[in-house]
DNA sequence: TTCATTATTTGACCTAAGTCAAATTTCTTG
DNA sequence: CAAGAAATTTGACTTAGGTCAAATAATGAA
């Protein structure tokens, strides 16, 4: 089963030397440290982040209370997915969970490469799509499965998780408190 | 403040006409009767609807129960994601509301002329972020807001819609049960 | 109209998860 | 190593929303 993920790292490796060449010069590397903000809430989130090396999470405040949205692990990319589409005001923070290092890319210079190489447009198409069918798979996991359930699968799928990011922050990301995660751990 | 909806309608209109006849051609008209499934469980999404006149919605099956991912109006563009994306069977279905006409665009037909016309491939991007913008309020609204100002919202957007449709629907896209769509309704 | 079917409401009770507060455990850093 | 800080757990209680069953209300076809 390969995964939307791979036929995206696919085809970029099959991009003509022109194409990925542009790619790579609207990109720079960058390093972070552990608690670096890398978007704060209402600046517009003008680049993109591909996680080369670390975690990192976007998350909101809501009543004062923070909210995980996304994890992000190597080769993620790490965006504002509306700030960065619209250009606007950003409500989520990204910040390094611990040291990241990043690739960056400049939103209005992959917007000009876009329109030269057609073959970034299907790109970043992939990337839309791929970025739509993981919030889809989110909210179904919302409707349809427990927390304990939820928990479950985050263990399934990345199980050295609890070992680097804090119970708060793995509960928040599940949409439940910290408490009832620590309920859940104690049952398991 | 225009949306990006309208963004992307403006785009349409500022196509060449090379362009919009190719998009034409590809596009044909159909009209559904209430009840009809425009796609069911298990098929592959291969054509994408857009509702003209009527109301469809997009719904499945978890434990007996249905629960309702998305509601359809005029302008909206109806497909099960994933399973257009990849081409994989559906685990939606996609029901006619109402008495429904849309225009239906073949997967195939698009991916072709995508690939002859950037400015088509640049439009899909439009949607598909558009429709993961979308996914994301549903999702921030579902963490941040309780069921009863989700139901005010709901109000507050469309009004028509709870003389349109039943409020077993209703319920399931808000995710919540009938009784307690029931109890909030009394309350206000 | 009328009777049957479907939609909606109401009642009684249950459950998952939240809140607040206190107790532990685990990290840090001098 | 030890003290303080931070993270996690546990306890007692509350709450939003679910479930099942029964009662009304609204629709619609004969």
């Amino acid at each position: 089963m390969t995964s939307y993920l791979d036929k995206i790292n696919n085809y970029i490796k099959s991009l003509d030397n022109d194409t990925l060449t542009v790619l790579q010069n609207i990109s720079t590397d960058k390093k972070f440290k552990k608690g670096d903000l890398l978007l704060r809430q209402n600046e517009i989130c003008e680049k993109s982040y591909l996680i080369i090396t670390g975690i990192a999470r976007k998350y909101y405040l809501n009543e004062g209370k923070e909210i995980t949205t996304e994890l992000y692990f190597e080769n993620d990319l790490a965006v504002s997915f509306d700030s960065y589409t619209l250009q606007q005001p950003s409500r989520e923070f990204i910040e390094a969970l611990t040291d990241v290092s990043g690739s960056i890319t400049h939103y209005q210079a992959f917007q000009d490469a876009k329109t030269k190489y057609p073959k970034l447009l299907a790109l970043d198409l992939m990337l839309a799509e791929f970025y739509g069918m993981g919030l889809e798979n989110r909210l179904f996991q919302f409707h349809t499965m427990t927390a304990t359930d939820r928990y479950l699968e985050i263990l399934n799928k990345s199980p050295y998780i609890i070992q680097t990011i804090s119970l708060t922050i793995i509960a928040s990301y599940l949409g439940i408190s910290l408490e009832t995660l620590s309920r859940i751990r104690a049952k398991i």
